[in-house]
DNA sequence: GGAATCCGCACTAGAATAGTGCCGATTGAG
DNA sequence: CTCAATCGGCACTATTCTAGTGCGGATTCC
């Protein structure tokens, strides 16, 4: 299912939470109590999110997570890597690394295989376009997060009439 | 996880070959012997498919299955929705069914209900974005499915300037 | 020394996913 | 009219993923 897991809320939660307080160190206690969150999996997506390097996290008493760089700099697309992988969309290309090794044994007739990845690039760029700053704004109005002046169709061009270059990404 | 189930991965080459047959009368036998696919959830993706309006079926000897519409009118999002719900992100807003009722408990106090909207919104456009027709069409450069002229930071428009990627991945 | 806090391991229960089998209903061809 | 091809529906199993919980150890501040 398209979807994330709870594990990747309760992490998304921590990581607003701590944008709010930024700079300051915030123990995964103080999150638990605020927000109804069993304490025992937000302790492992903070984890988590610590062994990714997007948080840093001091021991001991008056200790916690705090961010280790500005909001602005962290994505949306880093944060559910580190909270429950790299996102994939299809078998071919769980396994096979991306086109790497041809291990996909339907690779060959594979009529979607291409077509899968490009989407799974789609999506990727999507959640990367997205930082966590502004994923924290509350005064943010929702549809222009992603939404542009542009009609989406537009924008992601659907019938790919015009296939201008773009821009290598991957 | 951030992925489609095998079985909309078995719908989607069902479709592709659909498309590439346009207007033709294509058993599920066919399909089945031309990709490695086991059969019988071939035949489920497809029954998914022809329950939610994409394809025609017909039975008998030399029935199968076509397309109700031309491959362009069909877009991805209609695929997933038909073949596995419409895409929710967190339990949030699997509930409620979208803010019509505000049965999410954790409503008043979440920080990232209506962000995670948003982004569920942004991948909702992005596949409602893409026609079956550009998914089948192989002549058209992966990169430009979905990618457009503009930087895709700027169209989901966001203040993160794209960290470096990271390749590594799983 | 005690309390707060992060760290790591292991375990259970439930749900979702993947896959398979079987038989009935429909329809075209011989 | 019989046979074979094909869709349609039901039920079942095994595996993996997800969610949640417990416990004890290591650090650090007071």
């Amino acid at each position: 299912m398209l979807k994330l897991t709870r594990r990747t809320e309760y992490g998304l939660i921590a990581l607003v939470h701590l944008t709010d307080r930024e700079g300051e160190v915030v123990s995964s206690t103080e999150i638990g109590e605020r927000y109804p969150v069993p304490k025992r999996l937000l302790a492992e997506a903070l984890k988590a999110l610590q062994q990714a390097g997007l948080l840093h996290s001091t021991r001991g008493a008056h200790g916690g997570y705090s961010l280790t760089r500005s909001a602005d700099e962290i994505t949306l697309g880093e944060i559910v890597t580190a909270l429950e992988g790299r996102p994939t969309l299809t078998s071919c290309e769980g396994l096979g690394a991306l086109q790497a090794s041809g291990a996909c044994d339907v690779q060959h007739v594979c009529p979607i295989r291409t077509p899968l990845q490009r989407l799974r690039t789609g999506m990727w760029n999507l959640l990367e376009g997205v930082s966590l700053r502004s994923l924290a704004d509350r005064s943010v109005n929702p549809t222009d997060l992603f939404a542009s002046e542009h009609e989406p169709a537009a924008i992601l061009h659907v019938h790919a009439r015009a296939l201008p270059q773009a821009p290598g990404l991957r």
